[in-house]
DNA sequence: GTAAACAAGACCAAAATAGTCTTGTTTATG
DNA sequence: CATAAACAAGACTATTTTGGTCTTGTTTAC
């Protein structure tokens, strides 16, 4: 299915939040209580997107966090990027005797670099604001109100 | 990491096999035995597999596998969709009250759809002739026996 | 009828993931 | 300068998912 895990979709939460906010600095329990998430899980998931250079925060009281750069400028390959690593199925199979051995080494590596590429770049393509307007992809999004299939989480 | 799972991995590899031995019937035993897996855990990859239409399967002694349709037409995505299900990375954030509440439903699903969509196609794009011949892609990888990075496995 | 092979599902083990808790550091305020 | 509010970081536990095995049944060639 190759499904995202559970704490990347809190941090796009987390940042869809800081996005309906901007020029605010919330602390992760007023995050928390808007994302409905635990104030614990919301450091968490903090914690790696400061890493990655997404939010900044300040300190001590009256501290919290902002967006560091503009939803604009954010892909979900960033966000993905930042909570699960590089981006890459990575199915290098090395156990293999006969349909290997005719070449050498990882003679697939080639052809999988190529794929994680396309996948990247389709998650490069996304912005956050697009995530959080898909007017700007579908302009008829809010007009039509038919949203029979559920798109299931977790 | 989006990673695919070990299964999917033990699939190609089955796959591989079977391209390899064109015109065989290979019992599960033996596919094993070249894929350096056990029987057990073949069997079980085998049955999604028959399951997806990829391979056939003829029952009964002097029975065994055999590759349904060619190589040239089964895509990588054909092979996680027939041991992973339906690919989709489907983040359909539900919890959130303020930012999901300015519009109605699940307001990024179109989004998502358009992204999963684009992953599909890069996946769909590439056949296992692809990826068991790779000079298909790039004509000169058997000259250049430089591998230095190692596409990591698992 | 027997053995070789696929079929299918139950079940257990192992690994990855999610979530919590504790402790520490920074800083505004009175 | 003490206190409280907030971030920081990592240890630890529990849950869920995944992987792997085992058992039992069915088909078919000889």
């Amino acid at each position: 299915m190759l499904r995202l895990n559970r704490m990347t979709d809190y941090a796009i939460l987390v940042l869809g939040v800081l996005h309906g906010r901007p020029g605010q600095l919330l602390s992760s329990a007023q995050i928390a209580q808007h994302a409905q998430l635990t104030q614990a899980t919301v450091a968490k998931t903090i914690k790696a997107l400061v890493a990655a250079g997404l939010i900044t925060t300040i300190r001590g009281t009256k501290g919290g966090c902002a967006l560091a750069i503009p939803a604009s400028k954010i892909s979900i390959a960033d966000v993905i990027e930042a909570i699960e690593g590089p981006i890459a199925l990575t199915a290098c199979v090395e156990g293999a005797d006969e349909p290997c051995s005719v070449q050498q080494g990882c003679f697939m590596s080639g052809s999988w670099n190529q794929i994680n590429g396309a996948i990247r770049s389709a998650l490069d393509g996304v912005s956050l604001s697009d995530l959080f307007n898909p007017t700007n992809l579908f302009p008829a999004a809010l007009e039509m109100p038919k949203h029979t299939e559920t798109p299931s989480q977790t």
